[in-house]
DNA sequence: CAGTGAAGCGGATAGCCTGTTCGTTTCACT
DNA sequence: AGTGAAACGAACAGGCTATCCGCTTCACTG
């Protein structure tokens, strides 16, 4: 259903227990550090060269995709357990998508900050995430409680600017309140 | 009425001159560039050394800011002449305020960047910004058209987010429309 | 179980960047 | 003209991303 990530290519056992390495190094530092976390200090950390960190993660995206993997994984499984009328299916999720973000959002947000849109960067996360939700929009719009002038990509550009706030959840909740109110068509 | 900024304090004409030329070439080179621009490079395209640059402008955010400052002056001006209806009034400043912004969004976006409003961080353009806008969401809130479980900080930081989507006008228009309908006070 | 080729390794390195230091030049004023 | 301070540019320190390259270690084969 939801797109599955590819499985890991087979390596060299030592190979892999460097990757688990990095990864568990590069999330503790990232869960409990200032966020100023460098790829050499991710090597540092590890116990492994530059060379290694870099064959396993082509670039700095890379591995902070890697490490956001899990939790896109879990808003995925999210969008198909949701019930109750359609346009509360869809708020509940995209709040429940703010959480997840804000949780994470030393890695999320340095994750978008550049995915511009035009660009035809393979961001996977990105694409599964929308696949994830299409289908809760689309029944949200078919029961005209959400307006339709806007597509599932602008929606999430919107959650996502406001998880991009630097600010704590309390201050966040209304913005986001505000903004899921303005999805929904406007009674006349 | 709004927070002046502070004159210029007198230096030698050389200086002057320097620092204006170093604000012409950063301007051009934001404008057409890519946005790219380092600190070295605006140097070498000013054809004035490292130290001149920083002896003006003490970082890159302060030079970003000073670029900034005419625009500032423009959004501030325009909160004073804004008549009909307070919501509306609130809602075509904010929409002026995204327009203005866009326009300069290679020198914008990066100064908003970690504008972490808990940090003590001396940012005038912001606080001159609060400023103009105070007294027109005051009046939609009294007027009870604006919904009052919001701040002025709180409706800035959402439109500055939207505005720092990485795309067209076009795409961010509905987006901006949609956040701006659900500030309006929910028709019971 | 020893031999071997390739996969994997880490440290050194190149080329950026920001911001500072320092010896020299140039202005403004007497 | 002379002089002191203000302003200058170039060089430097330290950090970052990403790559290169000679050495090590694994996994497989006879």
């Amino acid at each position: 259903m939801s797109s599955t990530r590819p499985p890991a290519p087979s390596r060299r056992a030592d190979a892999k227990r460097n990757r688990e390495t990095i990864l568990a190094t590069a999330r503790a530092a990232f869960a409990d550090g200032e966020g100023e976390i460098s790829m050499a200090e991710i090597a540092r950390r590890a116990g492994v060269g530059m060379a290694t960190l870099y064959r396993n993660f082509p670039g700095r995206r890379e591995l902070l995709e890697a490490l956001y993997a899990d939790e896109v994984d879990a808003i995925c499984d999210a969008a198909g357990r949701l019930d109750g009328p359609p346009g509360e299916a869809l708020t509940t999720w995209l709040q429940r998508f703010l959480a997840y973000f804000v949780s994470k959002r030393p890695i999320s947000a340095e994750l978008l900050q550049h995915a511009d849109p035009s660009d035809p960067v393979f961001d996977s996360n990105r694409d599964r995430v929308l696949g994830a939700g299409r289908s809760l929009l689309a029944a949200a719009q078919q029961a005209h409680e959400i307006r339709d002038d806007l597509t599932l990509e602008q929606i999430l550009d919107m959650v996502i600017a406001i998880a991009k706030i630097p600010a704590e959840p309390d201050y966040l909740d209304p913005i986001l309140q505000a903004a899921l109110d303005g999805l929904r068509v406007r009674p006349a």
